[in-house]
RNA sequence: GGCCUCAUCGUCUAGCCUGGUCCAGGACGCGACCCUCUCACGGUCGAAACUCGGGUUCAAAUCCCGAUGAGGUCACCA
């Protein structure tokens, strides 16, 4: 039996985009678990949409992924492929020239037309199972725009063929397409792989992801600036058209290689719902040790935030994100700059519910007091709460707990103050809380 | 519009092939409560679905037919 092939082929016109991605993922996992191979190939015989960054993106996406591939290939370096194949196809009969009237600038006058036999092609696809579909409205197609310029459907049969693929995994929207590749394939003798087309990865109004309609947020790219690992994208998209039959829903990708299987993939499309790629992407981020949680961190924090101060929060950073691009965004909000910057009071009551002023400036007096008594060096959460718990309970938690934590942070709502105490230090702290006491007095 | 595909909680889905164990299970999200000075975390509990109509059968989410709905595709794009 011919070893398991598969392949990726996307075309250079943009962003990798999430459904792609699966598309790829599938691919691959279905390759490695057979120890077949898995070839990526870009499609790029449009020569003006295509532009070579988005080639190299592409390629440098899936390496971030980890999608490793065994073979490379570029349709743009093999038109003579192209043209021997159509030269074949003139030749026997199976297509020819055709004069034609331009509707459009840059149309030829003579294109390369399929002579079709109007049959009807049935598909056994893995997912589907049996499709058949009669070929006759599919008319005389094109499938060259010169003898040197073949267009999509020719050129996919082609590459499959001499590329050895075994199994053609792609999105349903390419079911339509199969029988005039069909078609092709069996005018140029070749053999026919296995098809299983994947259901469509749908936005919100559950039509097909698409940038043009759905904006920025359907492409890697994206997830990718926004501090999203690429582990948990993976993770999230393989589950998205495919799931092991139990419970589980964390794999690493030698668990998604070992347990993966075509015939359980799903048929009803799947719509790409962020909340859950959150959700498993702060799993994995909490699966991470400090130090490779900081090394993130510290890529998606802009610089001019103290790298000190910023190690001394990583876990009450790392409580509130779901991925690390949410930190820059917690700052922008102006959640937790009070560990970088004074507070202002100008917008938040120090006072807790109807305390009065007076009773307020006391308890704030006597935290300053009790703090002032620990050494510097045993400054720590812990040893705060315990030198003004016992006050605090007495006076009750509230009336004294919310007027220091204000005094600390300017917020109503925060981190508790014995943490942020011991994180900003005692100095800082002493400060904090007579400015507060000056400033409602 | 032609052709093709699909149809279980808001979402991802289990169950469907091999009808009964399903007044339908899990997860995300959501709500409530607990924890708690606030926020977040955490814990507990909860609401929430078989598109509709026929048929087969003692019995249908599961099989058959139809309707409806949704999506895809019909380029000298891929």
């Amino acid at each position: 039996m011919d070893k398991v092939t598969t392949r990726f082929a996307p075309s250079p016109t943009g962003f990798l985009h999430m459904g792609g991605v699966r598309t790829a993922l599938y691919n691959f996992l279905y390759a490695r678990k057979n120890n077949g191979s898995f070839v990526l190939r870009i499609e790029d015989t449009d020569t003006a949409r295509n532009r070579e960054e988005w080639a190299t993106g592409l390629v440098d996406d899936l390496a971030w992924l980890g999608l490793s591939h065994d073979v490379f290939a570029k349709q743009s370096e093999r038109t003579q492929v192209y043209r021997d194949a159509v030269k074949k196809l003139i030749d026997s009969g199976h297509a020819y020239i055709s004069k034609e009237t331009p509707t459009e600038a840059g149309q030829r006058e003579e294109v390369v037309r399929f002579k079709n036999q109007n049959k009807v092609v049935t598909i056994q696809d893995i997912v589907r199972g049996e499709v058949k579909v009669d070929t006759t409205d599919l008319k005389d197609f094109i499938i060259a725009r010169s003898i040197n310029e073949p267009l999509y459907h020719l050129a996919v049969v082609i590459d499959d063929a001499l590329m050895g693929i075994t199994h053609v995994i792609r999105g349903e929207e390419h079911l339509s397409n199969t029988p005039r590749q069909i078609l092709i394939q069996e005018a140029l003798g070749y053999s026919r792989p296995v098809y299983a087309h994947l259901p469509l990865m749908l936005a919100n109004d559950k039509s097909k992801l698409s940038k043009r309609k759905h904006g920025e947020a359907v492409s890697l790219t994206f997830y990718r600036a926004s501090g999203y690992l690429p582990h948990a994208i993976l993770n999230f998209l393989l589950l998205i058209g495919w799931n092991p039959g139990t419970d589980e829903e964390f794999f690493t990708l030698e668990e998604m290689v070992k347990r993966f299987d075509l015939t359980k993939v799903q048929k009803g499309g799947g719509v790409f719902n962020v909340e859950k790629l959150n959700w498993i992407n702060k799993h994995y981020i909490l699966q991470m040790t400090q130090e490779e949680q900081w090394e993130w961190i510290d890529r998606f924090t802009p610089k001019e935030y103290n790298r000190e101060m910023l190690r001394r929060i990583q876990s009450i950073l790392i409580d509130r994100i779901s991925a690390f691009g949410d930190i820059q965004k917690l700052f922008d909000n102006g959640e937790f700059i009070y560990f970088f910057k004074n507070p202002s009071y100008n917008n938040v009551s120090i006072a807790w519910k109807d305390t009065s002023i007076q009773t307020t400036i006391q308890h704030l007096q006597e935290a300053l007091r009790s703090l002032s008594e620990i050494q510097n060096v045993r400054w720590s959460a812990d040893v705060i709460k315990e030198s003004i718990w016992d006050y605090a309970e007495q006076h009750g938690k509230g009336a004294v707990l919310w007027p220091v934590r204000v005094a600390l942070t300017g917020s109503e709502k925060s981190v508790d103050p014995f943490t942020v105490a011991s994180c900003i230090g005692q100095e800082e702290t002493t400060s904090r809380l007579l400015n507060a006491i000056k400033h409602i007095s």
